[in-house]
Order: C-alpha cells, then structure tokens, then sequence
DNA sequence: AGTATGACGGTTA
DNA sequence: CTAACCGCCATAC
C-alpha cells in the first residue's frame, strides 16, 4: 500500500533518506539494529543474521557495521555470529559477560541450540 | 550513477 | 578443523 516512501516530508536542505539522523546521529537503519539487539533477553543471543531478518531489513554484514559502530550502546555480546562465536576483536570480553548473565557456552562458543532467541 | 568496504553466512574443497 | 569463494546490503566516497 501506498507507494510513496523518499522525498517528501523532508526538511529543506537536508540530503534525503536515511542521513540527518534523528537520534544519536544514527540512521534509521542503525536505529532498528540497536533497537532489536536491546530486546535480546539476557542469556539469549541471536546472530547477526537473524537481527537483519528480525527486523527485515539489510543482511548479516550490514547488522555487523552498525554494530562495529554503536554496539557499545546495547547489549552487544548478545550478538553472535552463526556459529556460536562471538565476533573476532570480543571473543573473551562477550563470552565473559554471556557466561556472567547465564548463557550456556562451551568453549569459546555460546550453545545455540540453547541461547538463540527467536524473537518471542 | 558507480566502486569499495565490512563485529557476516553458507557452501565447497 | 582451516581456507577460499561468493552472495549479501547499508554506508562512505
């Protein structure tokens, strides 16, 4: 329904889409990202790839970048790659923090079978 | 318009 | 288990 969607409703000057940010000068985008990941229940986790089909937009790797750049600001370690393992530069400091709050591990990965969380 | 990049994912060897 | 490849898609330039 309704085909309109760029343009329009836009203030004056500003470039279009996505830039301008609202918040925390984050795009639109990132907001849904880190809006999704604080919704991870403790102990949960949930890959990069089900954050982007969580909120049907973008793909694993762009879930990752706003992650590399405003992670800080939501329950980060939540967030792991397929596999289980925590993303490359926070291995040990997620897997510290999962254990702390309950998330089975084994390893240096999070039991997925266990700790993904499906959105419910 | 295009090109390059990346806290990814799945397949194949 | 490791390594290479390719698809993915928002951002930056």
């Amino acid at each position: 329904m309704n085909g309109i969607r760029k343009g329009a409703s836009r203030l004056p000057g500003a470039h279009a889409d996505s830039v301008h940010a609202g918040v925390e000068g984050l795009t639109d985008y990132a907001r849904l990202v880190l809006d999704a990941v604080a919704k991870i229940p403790p102990g949960k986790v949930m890959t990069y790839g089900d954050v982007a089909e969580f909120i049907g937009r973008g793909s694993a790797r762009t879930v990752g970048m706003v992650m590399a750049r405003h992670g800080s600001e939501v329950p980060w370690q939540r967030v792991v790659q397929a596999s289980g393992r925590p993303a490359e530069p926070l291995i040990d400091e997620a897997l510290q923090l999962l254990r702390a709050e309950g998330c089975p591990t084994r390893g240096e990965r999070v039991v997925m079978a266990r700790a993904r969380w499906d959105g419910s």
